[in-house]
RNA sequence: GCCCCCGUAGCUCAGUGGAUAGAGCGGUACUCCGACGAAGUUACAGGUCCCGGGUUCGAAUCCCGGCGGGGGCACCA
């Protein structure tokens, strides 16, 4: 506690980490695992990555989950905020290549155990910065237990879920076309491939046919006559360096034109290839020449179309990003852009290119790495999602999980309809190794927790799978593993199904949707009864926040400069059910409620303790009036002022339990400003001053105070200010302040807290208070109508 | 291509079937009075509620069609 006579200006950087000190302390954050978790408030804290520092979605994530919690703690449930942090596999790895390469060195030059010695060397080191980032806006986390994904009790789980799921036949190997990132050098799931709209060439390339068999019978005669005489076919293209690996063209069974070329052979320019001509319905008639070279192996749609006409697979781009042996000789090692120019310029040397115009297409690349996606056949591991989702839509569905927003719900349940096998492999050193074991010998493929000595096919040496697992299979398992799964710990029972899931939408499907399934699978019951996505942040010009844009905007600097209170104030203030811009008022508005309280607080405290002939505070309710049992309104703006706090209190805690932030927030600052503070305060100072009521006007708030009731219908009933008066009004006042700092605390926990000590002489803290509630009692519709009156005779 | 969201005061946003459409910030004027001067109070100014049609006794709000902006999903060479 800080004397109130000291300052006049609330000063956040003076009170904060003394409180969050005080807070830590208390153990008021960290729950005993204990009852059953219907009886419990719990909220799994998206898990940042350990690379990350405090970002806006960070502080407003943050300052959401906190005002939950903190909401809940007061109301008397059992309150835990899991803590922890993501290992996040591709970005881990990246930041301390990218420190290898810095000391000239790199990670195979480490070794995989060297690198992994390392990496773990780099998260002691710089892994925790983002949880001490949290404790600078006041999140209230079990700081006592912080988890990590890719602890030991952590990798239990995973490698549970993982060998359970092979077992249910849901996990499996396969070769597949798969997204290949080459800058991480890695395959990546569909949710991690981001669209760029581009400009290319689109090229039309002759191919011809080999001799006989049907002729080429185009209507009207157009059809192409080579100068063999077996005719050609032509073909559209964007990437003409994968036509090396052309296996096939293809035709659309009804198109007229082109039918009958359906089992002739052309031949693959530059390779010499023959290449059967099949119809598949897949081939659109009115694109380009309506005729389709098929790459198997370089492209999603044709690796689709290979499987059904059981077409070769010719593999040209190899996983390094380059032309392979198999795209010949003239090509091999060439990176695509150069093979792609070579091509071009041979296929032009032989007269094959017959057309060639601008195309804008859309182009995938990796939202990890940025590089270009490069579609490729690849050995992997992926999960069958249909059986998993299954549940997962209903549990939505029916309610027993509600999306809030409701508008996410449709977006969650469409993408789950139509959800399709997942790759979980990535050719990382660092995550959840496969639990998977290959014969040396034979092959022989073993899923088991820990390796098996010996082959149980032959006696060979098991060596276990080079990958590890995508980061998302293990954040998907976060609920519940946090929480000692596959244990059956205290923690579990008393914390899961956790309460709500706060996030924004970007991870809707790559998070939230999985944790659903694999809660639903691995525990039977949702994670979460509620999924709440917040706005996101965008910079105060419309654009997205970053820092390469140069748009973004630290919420260390802006807590360093306005303090805790007013950035989580201003966040929630400026959030919303859909994305919003920053805005640097709505955090000055928080500055300026949470000094408007302190000072009103201060105020009041240092009257009532003139008053009362005692020059020094604390000046507690119970001091003042041991026995105290509620306040004794004496004067109409009492009964006003006690009166509005009913509703007040009623209100910000159905807004927040209404997931409306944002009017909790404003609210707050309305009653603090207009109420209490501009109209309540100023009535009442002649009061404390000891002065008659209803005096003679006398200049400044006494004026004021005159003029109120004048316009009041009682106004002949001023009395003379006795003793009485004097300690019932400080009553009122202790209660309303009391009232008013409790009920703001969740959104602006320090300078509560701050303020409570000199509030309250127990000398316990805000934070394990009761929640205020509503006492209908001093609801006063009679004294509201009245000082409403009088309000507006002054006004006017 | 399909889907979702948004368009209200100079700015950022509330309001989503009922009266003269609100707040904060900014602007102007005032105040200098007993907590708060990188402050406080009060007042004033400021709006074809994107456009056009429709439903309704009544539309910023519901419906249809545009225009503009943002986002998600999708394998179209």
């Amino acid at each position: 506690m800080h004397p109130l006579e000291d300052t006049t200006r609330f000063e956040p950087a003076e009170v904060e980490p003394r409180i969050f000190a005080r807070w830590l302390d208390s153990g008021l954050f960290h729950p005993e695992p204990e009852g059953e978790a219907g009886e419990s408030y719990s909220i799994a804290i998206p898990p940042p990555n350990i690379t990350g520092s405090l970002h806006m979605g960070h502080a407003l994530n943050g300052s959401i989950q906190d005002v939950l919690i903190r909401r809940h703690r007061m109301a008397g449930r059992r309150t835990k905020w899991i803590l922890g942090t993501d290992h996040a596999g591709i970005a881990t790895q990246a930041q301390v290549e990218r420190a290898l390469r810095a000391e000239g060195t790199s990670r195979q030059e480490l070794g995989r155990e060297g690198f992994e010695r390392r990496v773990w060397e780099w998260r002691e080191h710089y892994g925790h910065t983002i949880v001490e980032q949290l404790k600078r806006i006041g999140a209230s986390c079990d700081y006592a237990e912080e988890r990590f994904t890719l602890d030991d009790a952590y990798h239990r789980a995973v490698v549970e879920v993982f060998v359970a799921l092979y077992h249910q036949g849901l996990i499996y190997r396969d070769r597949y076309i798969v997204n290949w990132d080459p800058g991480s050098h890695s395959a990546i799931s569909d949710l991690e491939v981001e669209q760029r709209r581009e400009r290319d060439t689109l090229y039309s390339i002759r191919y011809d046919l080999v001799e006989g068999g049907a002729a080429c019978q185009g209507p009207a005669g157009r059809a192409p006559r080579a100068s063999d005489g077996g005719g050609s076919v032509t073909i559209a293209t964007v990437r003409p360096e994968t036509m090396l690996g052309d296996t096939a063209v293809a035709v659309h069974p009804d198109d007229e034109r082109y039918r009958a070329l359906a089992g002739r052979t052309a031949i693959l320019p530059l390779v010499g290839r023959h290449l059967p001509v099949i119809a598949d319905d897949y081939v659109r008639m009115e694109f380009g020449t309506g005729q389709l070279k098929v790459t198997p192996a370089h492209d999603p749609n044709d690796f689709e179309i290979g499987r059904r006409h059981d077409l070769e697979q010719v593999s040209v781009i190899g996983e390094d990003g380059r032309m392979s042996a198999e795209a010949g000789e003239r090509f091999a090692g060439m990176t695509v852009m150069d093979a792609r120019a070579a091509v071009v310029e041979a296929l032009r040397g032989e007269g094959r290119i017959v057309a060639e115009e601008e195309y804008e297409h859309e182009v995938p690349y990796s939202h990890r790495s940025g590089e270009r996606i490069e579609p490729l056949i690849s050995l992997q591991w992926f999960m069958h999602m249909n059986e998993l989702a299954a549940p997962a839509i209903d549990a939505v569905r029916d309610g027993r999980v509600r999306i809030v927003p409701d508008n996410h719900r449709r977006v969650y349940l469409e993408w789950m309809e139509n959800i399709r096998p997942w790759c979980i492999s990535r050719q990382l050193w660092w995550g959840h190794r496969l639990p998977v074991y290959y014969c040396a010998t034979c092959g022989h493929v073993h899923v088991a927790a820990s390796a098996p000595e010996r082959c149980a096919q032959c006696g060979g040496e098991p060596r276990q799978d080079e990958d590890v697992l995508d980061t998302w299979f293990s954040s998907a398992l976060w609920p519940f593993a946090t929480l000692g799964w596959p244990q059956h710990t205290p923690q579990l029972r008393a914390f899961y199904p956790t309460s709500v899931l706060s996030t924004a939408r970007d991870i809707l499907f790559l998070w939230v949707a999985r944790m659903i399934m694999m809660g639903l699978r691995f525990t039977g019951e949702v994670p979460f009864a509620e999924v709440y996505i917040h706005s996101v942040i965008q910079a105060p010009d419309g654009r997205r926040m970053s820092k390469s844009l140069g748009t973004g905007i630290d919420p260390l600097d802006e807590i360093d400069r306005h303090g805790a209170d007013a950035v989580r104030f201003g966040l929630l203030a400026m959030s919303s059910s859909q994305d919003v811009r920053y805005s640097a008022e709505k955090v000055r508005q928080g500055q300026a409620l949470a000094n408007k309280l302190f000072n009103a607080t201060r105020f009041a405290l240092l009257r009532i303790a003139s008053m009362r002939g005692s020059p020094t505070h604390p000046v507690a309710l119970d001091a003042i009036e041991p026995g105290w049992a509620g306040p004794r309104p004496r004067a109409i703006e009492d009964r006003w002022i006690l009166s509005r706090l009913q509703e007040i209190v009623a209100d910000t805690a159905a807004r927040i339990d209404d997931y409306d932030f944002s009017h909790a927030a404003l609210g707050l600052y309305d009653f603090v400003y207009a109420e209490l503070c501009d109209w309540y305060l100023e009535i009442v100072k002649p009061r404390l001053a000891g002065e008659p009521r209803g005096g003679a006007a006398q200049g400044g708030a006494g004026d004021r105070e005159a003029r109120v009731r004048t316009g009041s219908a009682n106004a002949n009933q001023a009395a003379s200010v006795e003793r009485n008066d004097r300690e019932a009004l400080a009553a009122t006042l202790l209660y309303v302040l009391r009232t008013t700092v409790a009920l703001a605390h969740p959104v602006i926990p320090f300078v509560t807290e701050e303020l409570w000590s000199h509030l309250d002489s127990s000398g316990g803290l805000l934070a394990g208070c009761p929640y205020p509630r509503a006492d209908t009692s001093l609801i006063d519709r009679d004294a509201e109508i009245e000082l409403e009156r009088a309000i507006e005779a002054v006004a006017l």
